[in-house]
DNA sequence: AATCCCGCCAACCGCAGACAA
DNA sequence: GTTGTCTGCGGTTGGCGGGAT
């Protein structure tokens, strides 16, 4: 059936509210109460229909908003509820004392989703990656976090919008979304805690107390991109490391190292090409047992005791298995009966992209498949 | 100083669920 | 069961303010 207005709107008034009508429907509801708002503008004397007075009142008016900026722990909070609840902003604030629907809505659209990501997935199968870009478009003025001084002046209304590589982070497929997308093996261990102190972004960020210690055991610190590896790839490992100006001489390599050296390379000469490292050999008899989410390919290496060859994407799919070992394989699950994201592990899930779908292409970095082979299951 | 440009945010709009008659 | 109304939600719009030119 069709859809009476909510009140007759000739002679309404629209636009801002001034202070005088705030203050008489202020004044009405703290005397009657909310509610029945149809009825409100009519008996408040208020030339406004009656779901203005509302908005007004719930989104303005009402005396347990919080006022002024977000802080980091509602923008952490804000991030681990959108990625679980989607664009559900009335459920959203329900999480978040004193702010709105509306408020959050504003804030999501204008700073957490369109500030800093950007990515694309190389293919269907590939591992994709997240860029933190800054442009124009994450300015804030001083309503906001931030003030437009500080982007250094680097924005121009009149030029292409200017991406600039902050950090880069894995991404990682949501719950909805995820099994349609990413190989199991990658998926199911990849994780990224996008606060980490050290503000340095890594692949698959392993527990502390899932790190392997024993001999030939070549991923240290945590990174999954340090795998075990045979001496070989050891030497070559520092190299790649202090080319991509690692400050980790325990094999430590960040993606911000690789990107910032490799991928805004556009003319497809990839450094690591250059090196050679198209084709990294994994010493697969140390990269742990077999998995059940092992390409065949590599569990049937394993089980023969082959040190195989392959392009980065062994990396992943090796590394990947050492999650089984550690037994961390759940550390994506969403509890959906306690709604909580996290688990005892505190492994932060990267919250954001598994429906944004960044089709401004001013602001997509593009990566070109030459350029970093990141690929999940190629090797099967 | 004037104008342009664009991000932010308050407010609006349409839709749909819940509920009452 | 149908119809009408109220309420809430999420997407969208447009004015404002401030930086850039």
């Amino acid at each position: 059936m069709g859809r009476a207005p909510c009140c007759e709107k000739v002679g309404l008034k629209k636009g801002r509210w001034t202070a005088e009508e705030d203050e008489i429907l202020t004044k009405y509801i703290q005397t009657h109460g909310e509610g029945s708002w149809r009825l409100l503008p009519k008996n408040a004397g208020l030339l406004r229909c009656g779901k203005s007075c509302r908005l007004r009142w719930i989104n303005y008016l009402r005396a347990d908003l919080k006022r002024g900026n977000f802080t980091g722990e509602e923008d952490e909070l804000l991030i681990k509820l959108h990625q679980s609840l989607g664009n559900r902003w009335s459920l959203i604030a329900s999480h978040l004392p004193g702010r709105t629907d509306n408020e959050i809505k504003n804030y999501w659209n204008s700073n957490l989703s369109t500030k800093m990501y950007c990515f694309r997935r190389l293919s269907n199968q590939s591992l994709p990656v997240i860029l933190n870009v800054t442009g124009r478009k994450g300015m804030k003025d001083n309503r906001g976090h931030s003030t437009k001084k500080e982007n250094n002046g680097n924005s121009s209304s009149n030029k292409p919008m200017e991406v600039f590589i902050d950090e880069v982070v894995p991404f990682l497929s949501t719950p909805s979304l995820e099994k349609e997308t990413f190989p199991s093996a990658v998926e199911d261990s990849m994780h990224l805690d996008p606060y980490e102190e050290d503000n340095e972004r890594r692949i698959g960020v392993i527990p502390s107390s899932c790190q392997h210690t024993g001999d030939g055991d070549r991923y240290v610190e945590n990174s999954m991109l340090c795998p075990a590896a045979t001496d070989s790839v050891v030497e070559k490992e520092t190299d790649i490391f202090s080319l991509f100006g690692s400050t980790e001489s325990s094999g430590m390599l960040c993606f911000d190292n690789i990107l910032d050296n490799e991928l805004l390379q556009t003319n497809g000469d990839s450094t690591l090409s250059r090196w050679g490292l198209n084709q990294v050999s994994v010493d697969l008899e140390n990269s742990g047992d077999l998995c059940p989410n092992k390409p065949a390919a590599i569990n049937k290496q394993v089980e023969s005791g082959d040190c195989g060859t392959g392009d980065l994407t062994s990396y992943f799919c090796t590394t990947s298995c050492f999650f089984d070992d550690c037994e961390v394989n759940n550390i994506l699950d969403w509890d959906w009966e306690r709604n909580e994201l996290w688990d005892e592990n505190e492994c932060i899930m990267p919250s954001w992209l598994w429906e944004l779908d960044y089709n401004d292409k001013d602001d997509r970095l593009t990566l070109e498949n030459n350029d970093l082979e990141l690929h999940g299951s190629a090797v099967a």
